[in-house]
DNA sequence: GAGCAATGCTTGGTTTACTTAGCGAAGTGG
DNA sequence: CCACTTCGCTAAGTAAACCAAGCATTGCTC
């Protein structure tokens, strides 16, 4: 695939996702229009990748799913956290820490990546 | 706190927290709004929460303000906050990693404690 | 065949996210 | 005091999310 695909790719696979979802739960449009207080045309056009769900639609969604939001989120390649393979953590870890200020975040990501000898872009 | 405290308080408290985050990284409105392609008048009308901003806009922030998407979901609201409370692991995260010498992690920890505050009682 | 229910989809409009242009306060230097 | 800049913010408009009503097709049962 293209390197960049763009976001129409993205929302096309997430649209994708939640119909196999759907579907799979043997759910209707209207049906999950119910449980998620969203309209069915507007599910049918997420669906087909027409429209970029709010956050509200989309938690809502995966609620009505029994799916982890992270879990669809990842699946359409919203969450791009998939470099955790060569890294144990530690990187995430730092950039997930509530209690460190940004100023500290990135001394700390700094001297950390200095240590395994990482490129400081991400 | 009420159970149904509302949107409008999530929305306050994503706020806030990019507003410290931006100010802690000692941005300017107009700087994030260059490194994150979003106008920086809709910049300040989220960080006084009037608006809930979409997941691309969120994303865009969080990139820009190094601090992970998935915390700054949390913050507004769509993951549940399941690992992100106290100690999000990164203690943990530095002492498991395998790249880091006894030295390096001695040191990476003694700069992360004394961010967070931490005693070195250990 | 006619009727009917249920599915996904289109149409047209309302609400909200988001932008471009510009204002007023708070500096800084001439 | 007067430019000039830079900060956050307001105002007004555009683009996009989202909904209510209804159409088109399929699959019944009579």
């Amino acid at each position: 695939m293209a390197p960049d695909d763009g976001v129409a790719g993205q929302l096309e696979a997430l649209g994708a996702f939640i119909h196999s979802q759907r579907t799979q739960a043997q759910l209707t449009l209207r049906e999950l229009s119910e449980r998620t207080n969203v309209s069915n045309p507007y599910l049918s056009q997420i669906e087909r990748g027409l429209h970029e769900p709010s956050v509200r639609v989309l938690k809502a969604i995966a609620t009505a799913l029994n799916v982890s939001v992270e879990t669809m989120l990842t699946r359409a390649g919203l969450l791009a956290d998939d470099d955790a393979d060569d890294d144990p953590g530690t990187e995430a870890a730092i950039l997930g820490d509530p209690r460190l200020s940004a100023d500290q975040r990135s001394s700390l990501l700094a001297v950390y990546r200095s240590y395994v000898g990482e490129r400081p872009s991400a």
